[in-house]
Order: structure tokens, then sequence, then C-alpha cells
DNA sequence: GATGAATGAGGCTTCATTCAT
DNA sequence: CATGAATGAAGCCTCATTCAT
């Protein structure tokens, strides 16, 4: 897009020129991601502790043992911290909830999943990046609410082709032709406001084995509640 | 808090001394009045049309058709403003929804009637409110945080406590005694949630009357299936 | 000066049309002067407590329960509020020291009184008279300024008269012409330091009495020097 | 303090790795120190000629020829722009003065020494300077007050010894315990006001040696006379 | 005379971003 | 590539003063 090449996940073409790269250029390479990497975790802490105002270039280069032109190098700006952030964070989800998601075809095993995934993994082990999703990237700027209406479609999506499969499987009949994907957005409001609720403004992280329990009964409630 | 009444919903004490306030005195806590409300009413659309970072205090007061000073009379400062909005907003929801909930005894109507009131009165009237309470304000500072987090937890505490004597009265069990505290918080996931996907961010108002449906379709099955 | 009689020692003019004022106008007269004195009193105390720039008129207008208009009314403007203040501690000041230096004539009793005078009467008594003239006058404006030098002024010429009284009265030769003079301004610093040191910045006031008597011990011993 | 190096008494570590900084290290090292200066210089002249108030960060700049930013890279505040004024000027003042009493041992003579130098070195050079310490930084500020009084009661100290000093050597008895440190005062107190009446106040540069000679005359007056 | 709401210029400070070295 | 000093627009807020009632 721009002369920097700012992802981990894009400039991997190894092999440009039909061969490996030289020595140097691999270390180089490697270094590079590093920093990437390492500016990138700055961010995310202080943006999750801080807010994302009131942490300051100044400040996240600070912690990630560079200087703020470094940081310039490596992201165009601010805001592409944050997307850069929120974006991997999308895709981590993604690929935790979406692929337990598309188990489910016939039973409800995959929702239960899901939501297992979700409040015994992510949670406990990433609330950083709850508080950015969540909190931190909300109302920021039009890019970053694009990015996180990108990331939430896409979830929204794999729950609601999840539950259009059921349809087709079980044969039951939703209330409405919107009722998919309003159940989809549902559900992942749920796994949002509880993870604020139970992570971000409580600490109630020692009970959360049941909340998730609670809520994938309640979730898996409402769906069973359609097949008969 | 300090010698500045700056709210509607406060000074109402007719006939301090025994008498009626006179003529010009009354006159002059009218327009007091009104001017609180411009300027609330200035603050509360900027906020939600350019967000609460972009909102200056400046334009604000010109919209308002003031001055910075007037602005700074009334409010202490822009987070007061942000609050005062946010404390408005949480108090006629939870007139809204609360009497809803406190409707609920033994029958379900009360969780339909929420759902009603939400999306068909609340959702389509009220759409800078719903950015405000669910965009604006979100992570904005620790003062306006403990805010919302007490509007949401005075809903949830409704919706749970309707829940509860739908337990007593009904003589389901819940599956672990935060049940009812973490379906409470889901139910306020779904309103959330919706509202952020098809008022904010899609313009779906037209479809709003079906979304509240299988929405209060969905948390009614969930509920339901509790009871048999 | 402008149509305000901002000043207790001015509009004395009793029997101003040949005859006693009536009743009411007297009670008037009586409030105005009270209302002045509240407000003057106000702020001295607000000056000295908190800094002539940290006390705003709204502060002091509340301390002396009136409006913000009323002292408006009674002074021109917040610079006239310090500057009537700092004539009154000058006056006071002169009255105390100047009268003590006018008995000096042959004997030295006169330095020793108003020494005793100033720090065992004053400066216990009256603090934040000594943090206004002091502290809280210094380089506020040039017309407080030439207020605060014409005090100095009238003060030092207290003294050097005392002490060419002295040169007069016992044939003593200065060193200089300027001598009396020098050695006017060099009192009135040590007066003026001491009270700062101990009284401002330190609290000392306990042993004020003894400073006191060293510092007339001091003062002395540099004219004495010159009486043989 | 901060990681910023700001004075020039501070960052003299030549050599750091066992060899000189590299050219263009050193070159910007210098050029730093001088922006530092530069910085410093506007704030002195703008603070003694219009105020510490009415000089504004701007003109501040302006003068300096930087931009505001700039002043705030090199210095944490307005304040703090006073505050490394005073202390610098209270250092210079120091090893003046300081260095002067300490040669009074037996002799009178770094009492006149210290007359000398300040009557007729410091004062007449540095009338800004004596504008910021006697003039501009009174009570601006609790911390500016700190820093004063350190000033004070340094110098205070190097007085209270000599005079200690020379009690102890010359086998006279103060008055009390308290009057070698009152003394010390007073001396401080006579300099102060003699700059502030005949520099800052009146212009009387073309008196100052007399002025300085009969000060010191009176100061040695005093002490003499404790001395038989 | 008294009130206090309204004014608005002006102040300080922050901080994302740039660019010469 | 990396640095970090420099920028300057923009923001929030204060507060002495005025004036209609």
């Amino acid at each position: 897009m721009d002369k920097k090449n700012n992802s981990s996940q894009i400039d991997h073409h190894p092999g440009e020129n039909g061969g490996a790269l030289s020595r140097s250029a691999q270390r180089r390479q490697r270094e590079r991601e590093q920093r990437y990497q390492t500016i990138l975790r700055a961010a995310e802490t202080l943006f999750a502790r801080e807010g994302y105002h009131k942490a300051g270039m100044e400040r996240i280069a600070d912690m990630a043992e560079v200087s703020v032109g470094t940081v310039y190098f490596y992201f165009k700006n601010k805001e592409d911290l944050l997307i850069q952030l929120l974006d991997e964070i999308g895709y981590q989800l993604r690929n935790l909830l979406g692929s337990a998601f598309r188990q489910a075809d016939m039973s409800l095993a995959g929702f239960e999943k899901a939501g297992k995934v979700f409040f015994e993994d992510f949670c406990p082990h990433y609330p950083e990046r709850l508080a950015i999703i969540f909190r931190e990237s909300v109302g920021q700027s039009p890019l970053v609410e694009t990015h996180r209406k990108r990331i939430f479609d896409r979830l929204i999506a794999d729950v609601r082709e999840a539950l259009e499969r059921l349809q087709a499987n079980t044969g039951v009949a939703f209330q409405s032709p919107l009722s998919a994907e309003v159940m989809a957005v549902c559900i992942m409001g749920m796994y949002e406001r509880l993870a604020y609720q139970f992570i971000i403004w409580e600490d109630r992280s020692a009970e959360l084995k049941t909340i998730g329990e609670d809520a994938v009964a309640y979730i898996l409630g409402g769906v069973k509640n359609l097949c008969r």
C-alpha cells in the first residue's frame, strides 16, 4: 500500500529472485520482524493500560526501546498502530471462534466449543486484547471503526453460517429471514459484554469457567428452543 | 456537588420559603434551565456526530449559541458534559427498560415489553444517545467509565431481579448461582450490540421491528428453555 | 477620583450640608463602611492564604458573603483591592514605626522602640499583612509597585530623619552624604527579611522576642559605631 | 530529574565510553546546550522586563527564535523556566558571596569583599537577575518559594558561619544563641533591599560604589560593635 | 445598591508528526 | 535504518470584568 512493509503476515515472499536471501539479508529481515513485534507489543500494553489517547507515541517508543522515528518507520501513524493491533486480535479471534463454529454442523457442539475457547482460553490469557478490541478501539476514528466493523462482521458471519447450516440440517424454521443474523449478532454481544463486565470492569476471572458455562447454556437454550 | 444547580432533575423545590418564587426569579430559573439544556443538547449532537474528542468546547459553545465561558459556568469541564449526558441517558433507559422488567413476574411479558420499547421506541428516536452511551463514552476516562458501569449495573440488576422473580415464581432451577447475573449481562449485551450493529454501523432502522422481535424471541428462548 | 467612594479614610465629610445626616442615611453610611471592610478583610485573608493570583474575585466575594458585582461596586478592580490593602498596611506600619522613630532624637531609644513594636506587636498579630506587603504585592504590576515604593520611601524617610537628627544632635559625621539614606534602607531591609524568614517561611514566632532584640542590637551596633 | 539533560552545569561526562564523543554527537550536544541557554536568556529578559505573568510562553519562544514546543522540550513548565533561572542566579550569588565570606576568618575583610563584589560587580552587571530573584520570583508558587528559600538559606548559612568563625577566633560573645543567625539574615536583608531600592526602583547605579561602601560600613559597624 | 450570569481574550500545555543528520 | 530534536496547530480552561435585571 505504501512504501513501508508494515506487517508480519505480508512480507513473506521468500525466494524473491529465485534463490534464498543472503545470510545478512535474512538476519536483517528477522530483526525487522522483531522490532515490528516489539513495538506492537508495547503499544498493546500501553493502549490497554493507559488508554489509546493517553498513551503517547514517545512512551510507546520508550517501552519498545526504540526512537519515535523508528515507530514511524514501521507504522504509518498512531492510528495504524491501533489498526494493526485490532486486525491481529480480530485474526486471532476468528481463528479461535471461527474454527469452533465451523465445526457446528448438526450438533450444537460447535457453540459449546466456541464459548469454552473464548471464556477459558482467550479471556484469561489476553485481557489486554479484550481491552483493546472492546474498549480502546471504540469510536476512535472512522477508519478504526471500519476495521472493527469488518472484524465483527466476519465473526458474525461465522456464527450465522453455523446457524444456517443448523437450520438446513435440522429442518427447523427461523422466525424471520433475519433471525440467523440477529441471533449471530446477539451471541457476539453476549461475548462482548460478558468479557467487558467480568474481565475489564470487575475481575471475576476466577469464576470465568462458570460464567462461560452459564453463557453457553443460555446461548444454546435460545437456539435449542428453535429446534422444537 | 457544587453551588451550581446543574441539572433539570434536581432543583425542584417549589415553594422554597413557604411561598412561590418571585416572578423574575422564576423566569431566571427557567432561563437557567433552558441554557443548561441547550448546551447539553448541543454537546449531545456534536459528540454523536463528530465524536467526543473531535468536538471542541468552542464548537459546542457555538452550536449552543453561547460563549465558552458560559459552558464552563454550567459544566465543570468537558468530561462533566459527557457524564451529565451519560447519566441522563442511563436514567431514561432505566425508566424505559426497568419499568418493563419490573412487570415481569410470572409471565415473560416483561421481557417482551422491554425489547419492544427498546427497539421500537428508543433506538429509532434517539440514535444519538445510542452513539453516546455505546460508542463515545467508551474508554474515555476512569470517571466516565465509572458512570457507565453504574448505568449498566443498574440495568443488569433490573433484568436479574426479573429473572430471579421468575425463578421463584415458576420453581425452575438455574444452572448455577451466577446464572441470573450472567443471563442479565447477556441480555444487555444483545441490546447493545444489536443497536450498535443495526443503528450505529448500518442503518437498518426500517427492519428494526423484525430485528427486535427476533431478538426478543431469542432472549425468551433461552429463558423458556429453563422453564422446561 | 472615580464615582466610587472607595475608602474608609476618605469619605468622612460629616455635616455635609451643615447639619447631621438623616437617621437612615447614617445607617446606610455605616453599612456601606461595614461592607467595604468585610470585603477588604476577605481579600486580605485570601491574598495571604492562597496568593494574589490564585485568589479569584469570586472566592473573595464568597468569603465576604456578597456578590462579585458588589465587590466591583466598592473596588475598581482586583488591583485596587490589593492597593487599598497595601495602603492600609503601609499606613498602619508608618503609624507604628514612624511614631517610634520620631521619638528618636538624641538617644537611640526610638530605634529600640521601633524594633520592639515591629517584632513583638506587629509581626505576631498580623502575619497576613506581612505576607501581603512583603510577598503578595511584590512585582504584581507597575501601579502596585508604585504604591509599594511610596510606602517604603516614607518608612525610610522616617528612619532617615531620625538618623539625621541623631547626627545633628550628637555631632557625629556620617561617612558620606548618602549614609543616612543607605542606613535607613538597610534597616528596612532587615525588618523585611527577618519577618519573611521567621514568620512567612519558618514559623519562629515563639522566638520572636529574642530575634527582635538581636536585630535591634545589631541595628544599634551599626549606628552606635558611628557615634564613637 | 527526567531524561532530558536540562542544564549546563550537569551533563559534563566527557569521555563517556573511554573515548571522546563522535564529532557529530559533540556538535549536537553543543547545540543542545546553546538552545537551552538561548531560551533561558530569553526568559530572563522577558521575566525581568515584563514580569513573570505578563511574559507569555509564546513571546519567550519568539524571542529565543524557537517554537513553543521547543521551549517545552527543554523545560517542563513555565514554572520550571523560572526555577532554573532562580537556581542559576542563586548558584552565581553563592559563588560570589560565599567565597568572599569564606575568607572571613579573623578579620572583617571577607565582609568588605562580599559587599564590594555584590554592589560593584553583581548589581550593575546583572540588573535583570536582581529583578528575578528579588521581584519576579516572589510569591509565585510554593515550589518557587521553596527554591527561593533554599537559596537564601544557603547564603545566610555562609554569612552565619563567617560570623561564628569570627566569634570563635576573637572570643567575643554574641548576645544570644540566635544572634549569628539573626545577623546573617539582617545582612542578606540589607543587600536585598538596597538592590531593590537603588537598582530596581530607582536607578542609582552611578552611586552604587558609595552605597556599597556605606552599607559595608554599617554592616561592619554592627559587627565591630560586638568585638569591643 | 446588589446580583450573578455571561463574556471571551488569553494563557498554558500536549502531542502526533517530520526531517536533517 | 535509526535517531530525537523541532514543530505548531489545536485543545482545554481560567478569570477579571461587565451589565441587564
